[in-house]
DNA sequence: CTGAAAGCGCTTACAG
DNA sequence: CTGAAAGCGCTTACAG
């Protein structure tokens, strides 16, 4: 038996072709498993295959058969372990369908993202999930994604000039997490609750804070303006605003925190200020980030489940391309209460 | 002035040829950048180019030129904060290059690893980084990765059964971090200094145990076998291994840890019998990962800055592409001992 | 300075 | 069941 030649050369199908004597048409059909080819000849052509180690050149297949198998991943910030996850999961999933991942990370700069999209866009992708950085204006990413590409927005909502939106969604459903939360706390006793954390002028602090505000209503309970307290969600400036939840008496007993860095910067300020979060102090979270649960005490919280998100997120974009005509799609991705010691009831004092 | 036409198909070359009547060869030459073409001819192209929104197709151009824009990123797990931070530095090096990154996320599975690989190879990478999953084996990555293409191997050893390697390296400097690690303290006046967390059968355990070996023996102090504690490289496991420790008369009064993750669930656990990390009890960990600037106290620990690693994978690889035939390389990345509160002197008793 | 022609590695009707 | 031919969108000597 023949040695496989130790070639520079890459391989391509008319060695395979010339190596067992059949034409590059016949080798390709065997390659895409065409019921049309002779098992005999099959058979010769998949040993040559092996014996010359063959690698498939799917650039120039997609080119000819004006295909694409690749879906472009750009993130705003692939550091952040919510959309690593993200990432993790939107690429398991896209790879279980036979896509591979472009992958473009824009650390929260609209400049970036503008440039990763060009430069994506070039290696013409099926599709584009795009988790927008900051401040990026739907015009401009359309103009750098054009009309050929569809694009799935996730998580943030990309403003969009011309009204309509032009491309399909998926958010989380922020508002039903933080009712969901506040409604926990309400069913512990809790009458006097905060909303913590965040900036109002972001989209999803608005939801939240929306959420928040309706069960509160719904339970009958006021809420004090100087229970809505700001910071940027950040573990540390949350622990700095601390204070301001202690200005006013009677002062709250529980808060809402727009998400968990923020819940655990506010355990750390408690316990500066000699609190116990989980027992003088109830709190929750939004996001069940890995510490959530491991924190001390571990933090009752909204679990988005990142990686389903992105697993999620993949199908969404792959069932546009077989139904391109469709009208844009917006879908609101499930959250769910994880309850742990956090939330305590209030204290009888 | 004519509108861009609303097109269905994409525009190619042949179409911005004939819309300023040239040939395609022309256009070709204005896309590179020739300074052939006459520059009232370039400015006539450059317009047309605009007017119909012409996106390059730099998967053709690559087939007809031999060449790739891409280069492959597998990595064990994305979900991995520190994983996550190479990724990202590596994208972004790359990204700078012009290169796009095909990622691929293996989940610590060497069987998904294979799939990701083989599937990969078929984009046509002009390189691959691999951080290899678990248990996974130089023969079986070498025969999918194919004699073309370069790879790197980042952060694991890759067993090879041939002995020498066939891949450039890029690894920590985990000796050299748990001997800094180990001199720290016993530069604060510790004498019985633990080694905790970690398996022993991990390539990276046990470089780390031979810097502190080094440091310990260097400085003439013994080590107690008691004093090297195994657990599973997570916080929770450590936490309940803190025990372990306090066996033994005198016990340790410091530990150097496997990682951050231990590090952390050490002084949970610490926390929990009632003695104080960075008063009753000094430790270091080893990542610097982004809890460790924010627990309390403060974590000392070795910074390995991964970001910077994928930084530096990325311009090996790349490096490499312009000089195929050097022998592979084997680079050790720099750690760097980071001072914080969780080191302290020892409890003067 | 510009164009005609060939070719990168594949696929796909179309004959036979 | 198999092969000859054309073509995907680009680039590159080669003429002129």
């Amino acid at each position: 038996m023949p040695k496989p030649p130790p070639q520079r050369r890459k391989v391509t199908l008319a060695d395979i072709a010339l190596g067992c004597d059949v034409s590059r048409a016949t080798v390709s059909l065997v390659l895409r498993g065409s019921p049309l080819v002779n098992s005999a000849t099959r058979a010769r052509v998949e040993a040559e295959l092996k014996r010359q180690g063959y690698v498939y050149n799917r650039a120039a297949a997609n080119l000819r058969r004006r295909t694409s198998s690749s879906i472009g991943l750009v993130v705003n910030d692939l550091g952040n372990p919510f959309f690593a996850e993200f990432a993790a999961g939107a690429d398991e999933a896209l790879g279980r369908a036979g896509f591979v991942t472009l992958l473009g990370n824009t650390g929260e700069s609209p400049e970036r993202q503008q440039a990763v999209l060009n430069s994506l866009v070039e290696h013409g992708p099926a599709g584009i999930i795009l988790s927008p950085a900051e401040g990026s204006e739907g015009e401009r990413v359309l103009a750098a994604v054009g009309v050929h590409t569809p694009l799935l927005v996730f998580n943030r909502e990309l403003p969009d000039a011309q009204g309509e939106h032009r491309w399909d969604t998926l958010e989380m459903d922020n508002e039903r997490g933080a009712r969901l939360a506040t409604e926990h706390l309400i069913g512990l006793g809790h009458q006097r609750i905060a909303f913590f954390g965040g900036h109002r002028d972001s989209s999803s602090v608005e939801q939240r804070r929306r959420g928040y505000t309706g069960a509160m209503r719904d339970a009958g309970l006021p809420i004090d303006p100087a229970w809505l307290i700001e910071s940027a969600p950040t573990r540390l400036e949350a622990a700095r605003q601390t204070g301001a939840l202690f200005l006013r008496d009677p002062a709250p007993t529980a808060a809402v925190c727009y998400n968990d860095a923020v819940a655990l910067g506010l355990m750390l300020g408690l316990t500066r200020r000699g609190r116990r979060p989980g027992e003088d102090f109830a709190l929750t979270g939004f996001d069940d980030v890995a510490e959530a649960s491991v924190s001390v005490p571990p933090l009752t919280t909204i679990a988005v489940d990142p990686r389903g998100r992105g697993r999620q997120a993949a199908e969404l974009i792959l069932s546009r391309l077989s139904n391109p005509d469709a009208a844009p799609g917006h879908t609101i991705a499930p959250v769910q209460l994880v309850i742990r010691e956090s939330s305590c009831a209030p204290h009888s004092s």
